[in-house]
DNA sequence: CAGCATCCGCTTTGATACTG
DNA sequence: CAGTATCAAAGCGGATGCTG
């Protein structure tokens, strides 16, 4: 809790979420709900326990965090944001539609998990003919199974068992970003671990307009 | 340099301007633009000179600052942001848009430069009658004198000398915020050192709507 | 097993001093 | 002015141990 001592809002909030893993423990609060201890152990792959423990503190103390301990049925902690702590929310977004662009080049040793996908499919995403009916991608990457679906003219991804999907995608994250966001043509995702089941044209639906391979 | 190695658009962009003090680096050049070294310091109290060098390398190294070595007249090195580094400003007005909340009760060691009121006064004050004459406000704290105007139904904060403000504030900036927000009225705050000179509805008019005193 | 606390080697930070 | 050099202290990451 070192803090910047400088009277400027920008100092002042990177005094409460500026230290090291703290943004990215609200990153799974945001996109997980309540979760427990493990949970953010598993989605936060690097992070010493002892830090999570700390950094949980601290955000308890400073009203970004509640603690809810479940009754006996469960018998377990669970953490969640509370309202000034979902306030952060715009601080991440803004973090990762800028971060997005880092992510062309995977890098070999990364690891990663099947909910991050939820900030480059918002902010890279799209919806080429929002009039007509939406479509679902099946991904299939990670610890989990994704669907990505149009709604609202842009696209979303949440956790899922996609029934009757337009499209199935399968491999490692790299290549199907790179495909969905057009980086990597058919043959190129392919060549790198992609495996293709579907419509091509579901694809190219969300493919951005701007950056087309 | 150190990466948290995660697949993921906000740790990607935490790789890069997470660092300690790299973000306020981001800030000084937004804000002041071109500058040199000293004025970064300066605007930058409590960075150690070799962490304002290594970060200064590292953003150069990844694109988001540049080095222009001025000509003979000048002969010094300026620092400014690419155009990747402009881009970052979402991040920081996220920032700044969450952290003014702690902002209301200043801490007494807390340090303070004239240009860094423009976050709260972009972020917190208004227009309340944006169709009658724009009014200019004084503000006198700090090592530079500040300006407040009202422009676009907002109001903005840049550095100079008023012609004929409305009113005029000096004093330390809590109460200075303070009574621009309401937070504080005309005694509580020149209880708390502010001496107040001109029109009170030239205040009155950019106080945000909604938190009044 | 969930939820930490402790210990330890290493890196980063912060303060100061010094140099071209 | 624009940094580099040095060094103590704090923070971090990894491993392990303890408790309900």
């Amino acid at each position: 809790m070192r803090s910047y001592n400088q009277y400027c809002a920008v100092a002042k909030a990177l005094d409460l979420v500026g230290d090291r893993w703290t943004l990215l423990i609200i990153r799974e609060l945001l996109l997980r709900d309540r979760c427990r201890y493990t949970d953010l152990q598993f989605g936060l792959p690097g992070i010493a326990t002892n830090l999570l423990a700390d950094r949980l503190r601290d955000l308890e103390e400073n009203g970004l965090v509640r603690r809810i301990d479940a009754p006996p049925p469960i018998a377990t902690t669970l953490y969640e944001l509370t309202p000034r702590g979902r306030d952060v929310k715009p601080i991440l977004d803004a973090l990762g539609h800028w971060g997005v662009a880092q992510m062309v080049v995977p890098h070999e040793q990364d690891t990663f998990r099947s909910h991050w996908l939820a900030y480059p499919v918002r902010e890279l995403l799209t919806d080429r003919s929002p009039s007509d009916p939406p479509v679902t991608i099946a991904v299939h990457t990670g610890e989990s199974e994704m669907i990505i679906e149009t709604a609202g003219g842009g696209a979303l991804a949440r956790q899922g068992v996609a029934e009757g999907p337009d499209a199935v995608l399968t491999g490692p994250p790299g290549p199907i970003l790179g495909l969905l966001t057009g980086v990597l043509d058919l043959e190129q995702a392919k060549s790198r671990g992609l495996t293709f089941e579907g419509d091509m044209t579901a694809i190219r639906r969300v493919q951005p307009v701007a950056t087309r391979a």
